[in-house]
DNA sequence: CATGAATGAGAATTCATTCAT
DNA sequence: TATGAATGAATTCTCATTCAT
């Protein structure tokens, strides 16, 4: 079940009483179709089924609410996949072409934003109106994302897979490519019939070797 | 001056009294750095010098003063430089190549953005809010936008300068990539010292060619 | 024309300009159809064709403008009946029985009802409202009004033609039965197919001779 | 007291809080007295010793709470003299005149006014002006009090007690007189020295008898 | 832990009235 | 005399937060 799902995404130390994880449900749900602003706390007590009172025992403020909600998808989403793994796996040749290495990666954040999409949705919706959110997304991105990724393609640099271009360049035509799909397939169309499989390898396709005729 | 470009962008039939042009600048400003549903009318009339009543005389509700903000954005980024010239220049040959017409659409719409980054950063954080303005940018894009690009795509495709690839796709490959650098250029970091025209080059290059190595 | 009717109703002394007389029709209109305290002065500038401040340069608020409108329906109402002709005709006997009086009265006040409807809806609402028309109304009543009633009743009291009840009382009998009628005419069911004759001839026998059998 | 016997007018089914009780005295009283439109939220607060807030968690407007107040008004005006005992009463010949069924008939609701002044006028002063209010007015008067009227007219017809005239006639002629009555002795001249019981009487001679002399 | 009534600061909005032109 | 932009006080209503039970 997917928002069971998200629920684990949030849940990393403490033990929830069902209380609050109807409100985490609700508040999710409520904030992701109509926006931060546009919910009320006592919609969210009513859609949990669950006093007003009964949310503030569990988070300080509204806002409290919904940084508990919007921090764990950053640090899952920089963190999970890189730093343990990632760079490791890079280096001791897991994948042998950046292709593969593009393909695992787009993957495995595929499956996180599918499993996700509310939460990522809150995510890009409050980014622009929360400094606490973007002070972590930055220090996320900067400390977790960026530093792999250079480390990544400078490795497939000196093997001659990619391009001498600045890195910040490459970073700003991949990570563009993948969202932009990633947004297209699970936000602006989410109903369309899509082959996921095929639309992956098609955006790695066009990632490597552009749009350009021979 | 930046705030009376932006002023053009928005007077379009009306004479607007000084007080007006006041508050359409104030309202800009404060709704742009701290967003909507952050900035109260009481706010935009101070920083305009007005009172707070003067607003409403000019524009019907809070939400009326920001759809008259962000609805000529989406109409001049849409329609000014589609519709009339491109299409008819793609085919009179003005663009021989397909980069040329990127370099033609890139530089215009850098311009455009460089003089209204405040109205595009409210565009681009309400437009998940406001189901008006949802509409007015799908109308938009599928009115005029996305015919003007799927003919000019075809057209290139026809003389092999495009990869035989679905239009669907190489939309989703280009239009983030720009959007990716004026994003990161204008509103992620302004500051940094940029060379616009070298960027620019880059990103062409990158959309043709991919990042992969020979 | 029934609103030019009215108007002469309300000109007394002075004259008016045109835009004047457009405010009053404006006004008259709008405030019987929704109510002093939701007709704002800004709809009657609108209905009237006029500037909102040509408003305050013929009544000085609001209120006079209600005021000016309501005060000579009153002063009409009470007083072109009486005072001058109704006391004298009756001791010239110029209405032998009582019937007779009631017939010539009910036909005046329903003419002048019938074309002032909308002032003396105005008139009925704002009664319980404004201390000003209070006064006005009272005043009219006792002063002249009810003396007449008062000696027309107490003369044919004395001829016999009416039972030897309180004049309140008889006051209480009369008035509310002929205002019943005439609100249920004009206000209640303006639209029902009236036989207006046979009405006021019908109100009379039973104010005469009650509703009881023989 | 005469202001609890109005909240229990208007409670019917649920709990209220004390504060909610106060809110509805002090609504009662500045609405009866000043009007609705004269008669502001915070005022009403202030006199119920209650933040104004409060007034919006028992009533979800200000129009709510005047509804709440005047439609119980309605209802039981209507409802609880009609329907169940009166017209049986009638034919199982409880009340073997006219007179003595007009008699209960305004004792009853001579008692009703008497203890409901306040709310009764706050009826009749908004009626105008509040489409929900004529409503239910015209929804009880069509469903209960006509009909009830109706039956007991043309059987006090067949008994030969009442005049062949339309029953339309002889409500007009009734009601009107009932009504100026109850209205004279309680809001016009509410601190006269009256006689209750010899008025009743006296109204009623005169409903049936009229006002001419033999 | 949970409740939900109560709060009160602030938000958007209305509107009669003024005044420079 | 007429205009209409501007005012600002007042009004209704919202909502996160508190607290006694």
């Amino acid at each position: 079940m997917t928002m069971s799902d998200m629920i684990d995404t949030l849940r990393h130390d403490e033990k929830m009483t069902p209380k609050q994880i109807e409100i985490l449900k609700a508040a999710i749900e409520l904030i992701s179709e109509k926006g931060y602003y546009n919910t009320s706390t006592s919609e969210i007590a009513e859609r949990a089924g669950v006093a007003e009172g009964t949310i503030f025992r569990h988070y300080r403020t509204k806002k409290d609410l919904l940084i508990k909600i919007v921090k764990p998808v950053i640090t899952d989403f920089s963190a999970s996949f890189f730093a343990e793994q990632f760079v490791h796996q890079v280096f001791r040749e897991k994948y042998g072409h950046f292709e593969d290495l593009l393909y695992a990666f787009i993957k495995n954040r595929f499956e996180f934003a599918q499993s996700n999409v509310p939460l990522i949705k809150i995510l890009l919706q409050e980014l622009a109106f929360h400094p606490e959110i973007q002070t972590a997304y930055k220090r996320a991105f900067s400390e977790k994302v960026y530093p792999a990724l250079n480390q990544a393609i400078d490795f497939y640099k000196q093997k001659g897979e990619l391009r001498d271009l600045p890195n910040e360049t490459i970073i700003r035509m991949v990570v563009p490519s993948v969202l932009g799909f990633m947004m297209t397939r699970f936000i602006l169309k989410p109903d369309q019939n899509w082959d996921d499989e095929a639309e992956i390898k098609q955006t790695i396709t066009v990632i490597m070797g552009g749009v350009g005729g021979t």
